[in-house]
DNA sequence: CAAGACATGTAAGGGGTTACATGATTTC
DNA sequence: GAAATCATGTAACCCCTTACATGTCTTG
C-alpha cells in the first residue's frame, strides 16, 4: 500500500489540497504511516493524470493559490480494489532498539540520554494526541469519528505509553548492569 | 542507520557468514529491524572493501563454500562511530492500522478475518520468541545476553501481548459498530 | 525581526525489496 | 517427491527521503 491509496483514503472523507492532507496525515495516523511533501505532491500529480481524482484550482486571497483534489467514481472504485487487495503487514524499525541492543558498547551515560530521549519524545506523542482527540470531540458539528478510527487512535496511545512505563521501569536497573559489565571489580579498564 | 552498521555490530560478536548474519537479524531483532540477503550480501561487500571486515572462505563438505567475516579495527572504530552518531528513532508503518482507519468502507466480514490474520501473526510471533529465548538460556556455555539484549526482548513481547491483547477486547465493539453503521434501520443499502 | 503557517512543486539520490540464477542435502 | 535448509550473489525497480526553489502573511 502506498502513499496514492492514502491520499484517495483521506480524499474519501472530503476533497482536500495537498497540504491539508499532510496535515491529515499527521493528525490521524502519525503513529503508524507517515509522508512528506515529496511524496504526497506526487502522488496526488499521478492520481490526476489516472483520473481517479479531479483537481479544481481555487484562487485565495492573501495566499498561494490551491488546488483542491476530489475523489471520482473510478478513484472510488480503485480504492476499493486496494483495500480488498491489501496485506494486513506491521512492520518496526527501531534504531533506538538497535542502539539498545548494543549498549554494552556504549558509554553508559549516552545510553542514559537515549532513554531520556526515547522518553521526551513518546511523551510529546502522547500529549499531541491527547490535545487532538479533545479538539476533534469539542467541535460539535465535526464529523464523527468512524470506530476503525477509534481503533487505529486507541492503539497508538496503549503502544506509547505502555512503551514509555516499559522504559521508566528498565532504565535504572539497565544502567546499573551495565556498570557492572563495565567494572567487575575495576579491573577491566586495561583490556 | 543501515544494513551494514547492523552487520558491523552482530560481527562485534563473533565471525559470522552472510547466512548466518540473516539468521541472527532474525533471531535477536526480528521485531524491530529486518533485512534480506539481497541487502546483506552487497551490504558485506561494501565492507569488506572499505576494509572494515576481512573474509575468510571456509570450504565444507557436502556444502556449498562459506564466506566467514570477521570485524578489524577500523571496523570497531566505525561500528563505535555510527552507534555514537545514531539518532534514537523509531517508527512503524502499518498497512494493518490504515486498513482498520478505513474500516468503515469494507464488508465487515473482510475486517474480522483482517483482525483474525493479525491476530495469529502475532500470536506466532510471541511463542517463537518464547521459544529462542528458551533455547539460548537453556544452552549452558551459550554467550549470555547482554542487558540491552534483554530490554529489547522485553519490549517485543511486551508490546505484541499488549496489542494483542487490545485487538482482542476491541474486535467484537469494532465489528458491533461497522454493522450498526451500514444498517440505521436497514434502510442504507440502496445507496 | 525571526519563526512558523500557508502553499506547491522538482530533482537527485539512497536504500531496500523482489525476483532471478544455481545447486546439494536433508527431512517429511 | 516436495519442501525446507544451507549457501551466495546480481540486477532491476520502486518508493521515499532530503534538499532545493519561492513567496506571503501572521504571530511572538
Amino acid at each position: 500500500m502506498d502513499v496514492k491509496t492514502l491520499c484517495l483514503g483521506v480524499l474519501s472523507e472530503r476533497p482536500m489540497s495537498g497540504y491539508e492532507i499532510k496535515k491529515h496525515f499527521e493528525d490521524a495516523f502519525r503513529h503508524f504511516f507517515l509522508a512528506g511533501f515529496g511524496s504526497i505532491y506526487p502522488a496526488l500529480a499521478d492520481l490526476a493524470r489516472d483520473g481517479l481524482v479531479v483537481v479544481e484550482s481555487v484562487e485565495q486571497e492573501k495566499r498561494p493559490d490551491k488546488k483542491v483534489y476530489r475523489i471520482t467514481e473510478p478513484g472510488w472504485q480503485a480504492l476499493s480494489d486496494e483495500l480488498t487487495a491489501a496485506r494486513p503487514q506491521h512492520r518496526v524499525r527501531s534504531e533506538f532498539l538497535v542502539l539498545m541492543y548494543f549498549a554494552h558498547l556504549l558509554p553508559k551515560e549516552r545510553v542514559g540520554e537515549l532513554i531520556d530521549e526515547m522518553t521526551v519524545h513518546w511523551e510529546r506523542c502522547l500529549h499531541e494526541e491527547i490535545g487532538q482527540v479533545e479538539q476533534s470531540s469539542r467541535l460539535p458539528g465535526a464529523a464523527p469519528m468512524m470506530p476503525g478510527q477509534r481503533l487505529g487512535l486507541g492503539y497508538g496511545r496503549l503502544m506509547v505509553s505502555t512503551a514509555l512505563a516499559y522504559l521508566q521501569r528498565q532504565k535504572g536497573p539497565l544502567l546499573r548492569e551495565l556498570e557492572a559489565l563495565q567494572a567487575p571489580g575495576t579491573a577491566a579498564a586495561a583490556e
